[in-house]
DNA sequence: TTTGCACTCCCCATAAATAGCGGGTTTTGC
DNA sequence: GCAAAACCCGCTATTTATGGGGAGTGCAAA
C-alpha cells in the first residue's frame, strides 16, 4: 500500500485533462491520477441539467454495471450525502444507517471499491452535479492523514475534470440560453413556495389567466410537460431560488 | 502598480481563513490576501439558502452602500453572468451591452472598482451562491498575465473562503432534513420529472390512490402546502436528485 | 422602423389534483 | 416480540389546473 504523492507530476497531468478531447482522454489521466496519488481507485461523475449521467473512473466494469443496474444513484449515501454538502467530505462522515446504505455498501466493497473514501462535490448553475471521489482500502488513521496532507490537491484535481466534463458535455450551448422573464421567474419563485395559482395571481397583483400565461410560456421555454416539472427544471437549473 | 504573488504566504493566509471566526476575521484575512496578490480589490459575497446576502472585502464604504442601496445585484453583470457559470471568468468576457449594465460599470469604475476583474463562482446544495472576486487597475495583458499564472491559487482561495463562509453561516444546524421513505422519494422524483399521478402509478405499479397516500405524507414531512411546493422542497433540500 | 419579446386580459371545456372517509399487510428497528 | 413505520387498496365529492383558442399594449434592440 503506497500513499505517496509527488507534486511534480499532479500538475502535467491536470494540464492534460484541461485539453482533454474525449471522455477517453480523461479516462487515461484519471488512471495516472490514480497512481499519482497511490489509491485504488479514483472516479469522476456527473449528472447533466438533463438529468443524463455520464462518468469515468477505475472502477470495475462489474461494478460500474451493477451500479446502473440496480439504479444505485439514488440509495448511494455517497451521492445523496454530497448533495446535500458544499465541501469535500470523508465517506465516513455520511449517513450509513439504513437497510438499503448498509446493503449497498457491503454490495460494493464485494465488488472491488475501497473501504475508506473521499469526495468532492461541485455543482453547476443548471443544476449540473458531479463528484469526484476518491476510495482505497486502509485503516482510518492512514487515510485521514492522506486525505489532510492532500485536500487541496484533491480540490484542484476535482476542478480541472470539472471543468473540462462541463466543456465537453453535449447540448450545453442551447440550454444555457433559456432564461425565464422577470415575470416567469416571479410565478415559478412563488408556486415552489407553495402558492396556489390564485394566490400567486393576486401577490403578483395579476389576474389568474395572465399568470396562466407566464407559467405556460415558462413551461416551454424549460422544455416540461407540466408545472410541477417547470417548476423542478427552474429549481435544478438554478433559474429560481427558494 | 505590483502584481506578483508568493505562494508561500498564500498557504497561512488560507489557514487562517480556515479557523476564522467571524466575519471581521475573514475581512482582516481578505485584506492580508489582497495584499499578497498585489491588486486593489478582493470581495467574498454570498446569498444564503434563505436569500440573505453576505460579504466582506475591500471595496469602498460607499460603494458598498450604494450598491446595496441601487439594488445593483440585480443588473451587475458579474453576479448575473458567473450565475449562468461553472467556472472562473474574467469581466472583460461578461456581457456588458445594455445601457443598464454601461451604467453600473461607470459608476462602478467612479467609485473605485478596477477596469479590470476575476470571479470564481461557487454555488452550494440550497441554493446559495457565492463569488470570490478580485479588481485591479491594469491594461489587458498585464491582468490576463495575472490571472493566467494564477488560476488555481485564485480557486483554492475562493474555496477557502466559501467553506468557512458557510460554516459560519447561521441557522444551518436545525436545517435537519427528515427523510422521505423509499416510495415517497419515488413519487416526488417521478412527478419532478413530469409524469402524472396515473404516469407515476403506473411506473411504481401501485394504484393511483396509494400513490396519493405517498404524496400527502412526504408534502406532511416536507411541510409543504401542495404538491409543487413538496416536489420544491424536497428538491432544494436534496432529498431528491433529478 | 420593424421585428421581436415581455406584459396584460378574456372564454370554454376537459383533465387532473385535492380532501375526506374507510380497510388491510409486510418490514424494520429497538 | 412488539411497535412504528412503510407498504398497499377502495370510494365520493369538490376544487384546481390544463389545453385550445383569442386580443392588445409598450419597450428595446436590429
Amino acid at each position: 500500500m503506497v500513499l505517496v504523492a509527488e507534486t511534480t507530476s499532479l500538475n502535467s497531468i491536470l494540464e492534460r485533462v484541461a485539453r482533454a478531447d474525449t471522455l477517453t482522454d480523461m479516462q487515461q489521466e484519471i488512471e495516472r491520477l490514480r497512481d499519482h496519488f497511490g489509491v485504488d481507485h479514483i472516479v469522476y461523475h456527473w449528472v447533466s441539467s438533463d438529468g443524463e449521467q455520464y462518468g469515468c473512473g477505475t472502477y470495475p466494469m462489474t461494478w460500474v454495471e451493477r451500479y446502473l443496474e440496480k439504479n444505485y444513484l439514488r440509495i448511494d449515501p455517497v451521492v445523496l450525502g454530497c448533495y446535500q454538502r458544499f465541501h469535500p467530505v470523508d465517506w465516513k462522515r455520511l449517513d450509513w444507517s439504513g437497510k438499503a446504505a448498509r446493503n449497498f455498501l457491503a454490495d460494493a466493497i464485494e465488488h472491488g471499491v475501497g473501504n475508506q473514501g473521499f469526495s468532492v462535490p461541485i455543482r453547476g448553475p443548471n443544476g449540473q452535479y458531479a463528484l469526484f471521489s476518491l476510495s482505497h482500502n486502509s485503516d482510518d488513521d492512514t487515510w485521514a492523514d492522506f486525505t489532510a496532507s492532500h485536500h487541496r490537491d484533491l480540490i484542484m484535481a476535482a476542478h480541472a475534470f470539472n471543468q473540462r466534463a462541463l466543456e465537453l458535455e453535449p447540448g450545453r450551448a442551447q440550454e444555457t440560453a433559456q432564461a425565464l422573464s422577470p415575470r416567469e421567474v416571479d410565478a415559478m419563485t412563488l408556486l415552489a413556495l407553495g402558492y396556489s395559482r390564485a394566490q400567486v395571481a393576486n401577490s403578483l397583483s395579476i389576474s389568474e389567466h395572465t399568470l396562466r400565461v407566464y407559467i405556460e410560456s415558462a413551461r416551454h421555454k424549460l422544455g416540461a410537460l407540466n408545472t410541477i416539472h417547470a417548476v423542478a427544471r427552474a429549481l435544478s437549473r438554478g433559474l429560481i431560488v427558494i
